[in-house]
DNA sequence: CGTATCATTGAGCTTAGTCAAAAAGTGTGG
DNA sequence: CCACACTTTTTGACTAAGCTCAATGATACG
């Protein structure tokens, strides 16, 4: 277990999730690659990210790891109606921190408080919305497109803090596990968008965008700068 | 506009879901292809499946066609956070009747309901549930292994009723738009099961599964018989 | 400063997409 | 009931994209 302590500092302004959970929620500080909560677990309590990120992550039967959801601040996880937790989450970075509840308690405190129950709603409709963006990711074809939607996501969904260069929180082995592609070929997609001059590379994990419209769509093909905005 | 209608006799019975909502819900019936909500329209509603199934798809930069849920009777949609549907929803069979309650009634007595509060909450997370599936289906490296759990997850959703003959809801095009593959693909793939003894197909719309363990991990090493179930 | 991890690059091979055509259903109207 | 047109499904040959294996270069960390 860890340590149960206040809440960081560090970005984001404290907890602005679940005010009416206060006294109930607690939140602990991991270290990168530990686990938050993981995959057969009772799935007895709901979490959220104060600082850090998170991956979520299945193994598969053929041993390979697929990410299934990436976490940043803000965002919640462990809503399920099963009984157990069917992933694992585990931190990305050091000093990750994350809010977490008991769904007893939380459902108990929503039943006579119409304004957390709305937040829940909205909290779980944000995950469907980054499931379906994940979804409509990994469903494109082409490895550059994949790759390129990647970075236009990371791009909208870190876009409040330093929108100048773009810094990844994830290693080429997350992405690839993120985007079903092998560690190469997001290696070799990139270094192609820096030659193409779509993106510029300063270091590993960060990456300045120069020409949005060469990664959303066909690359390649210079058509007009449709700006898609994903609200978080 | 459709014409609002009693509830079907057929399957599951009746609204099963959101008695609370009787009042104010409306049921409509459906033509195969036709829309019941489409992308930019204002999310002002929230649908439910009661007979017959549904598929949400969006239409990609480069025209192809990306089914990103499933629709089968129970099934919710229409839950976002944004102010407009982003994916449009079809009938994908005749006889498709549909739930539809607008957002702001159904919240609005869900503030003063913890039952219906907490019943859409379950709704909500059992979309998730279908998401986290499609993406571990799509997220698989062959299209085999693709094909294999389009059919175990097929087969669980629909176990309630005709456990013998796999009924499927959609077209080879659909399930290719689906996984994220091509028609041809998808018709060699279960021809490949066929022929391996996996599956057995009864006309172009019925399947009936002979090798469980066949779809779901490796297919050709015979190991054991590994039940996947998952809760729908 | 050395070591382990991560990232990039190269060569060969497997897989799935593309183009093209035939076969099997499906529904309609005569 | 049958003939027709249309859609859907299947199969084949070819091509191209990405995975695998292998090695090198860079980074972070003790």
């Amino acid at each position: 277990m860890n340590s149960s302590i206040h809440p960081p500092r560090t970005a984001c302004g404290g907890p602005r999730r679940f005010e009416a959970l206060r006294t109930l929620a607690v939140t602990t500080l991991y270290c990168r690659g530990q686990e938050i909560c993981s995959q057969g677990e009772p799935a007895d309590h709901w979490f959220w990210i104060i600082a850090g990120s998170a991956r979520r992550s299945v193994i598969r039967s053929d041993g390979r790891r697929q990410i299934v959801d990436l976490l940043l601040p803000d965002d919640c996880f462990g809503f399920t109606n099963g009984a157990e937790y069917d992933d694992t989450v585990e931190a990305m970075v050091a000093d990750t921190y994350a809010g977490s509840c008991s769904r007893r308690d939380a459902e108990a405190v929503a039943d006579s408080n119409p304004e957390l129950a709305r937040e829940i709603r909205q909290a779980t409709f944000g995950a469907m919305s980054r499931l379906q963006a994940q979804l409509a990711i990994v469903g494109r074809v082409t490895a550059l497109e994949k790759v390129g939607g990647y970075l236009l996501e990371m791009s909208a969904r870190t876009s409040s803090r330093s929108s100048a260069g773009l810094v990844l929180p994830m290693s080429r082995y997350d992405i690839a596990d993120y985007l079903g592609l092998s560690v190469e070929t997001v290696s070799r997609s990139l270094t192609h968008l820096k030659e193409r001059g779509a993106i510029k590379l300063i270091g590993p994990r960060s990456v300045r965008i120069l020409e949005r419209a060469a990664l959303g769509g066909e690359v390649g093909a210079p058509h007009e700068d449709v700006l898609e905005a994903r609200s978080a």
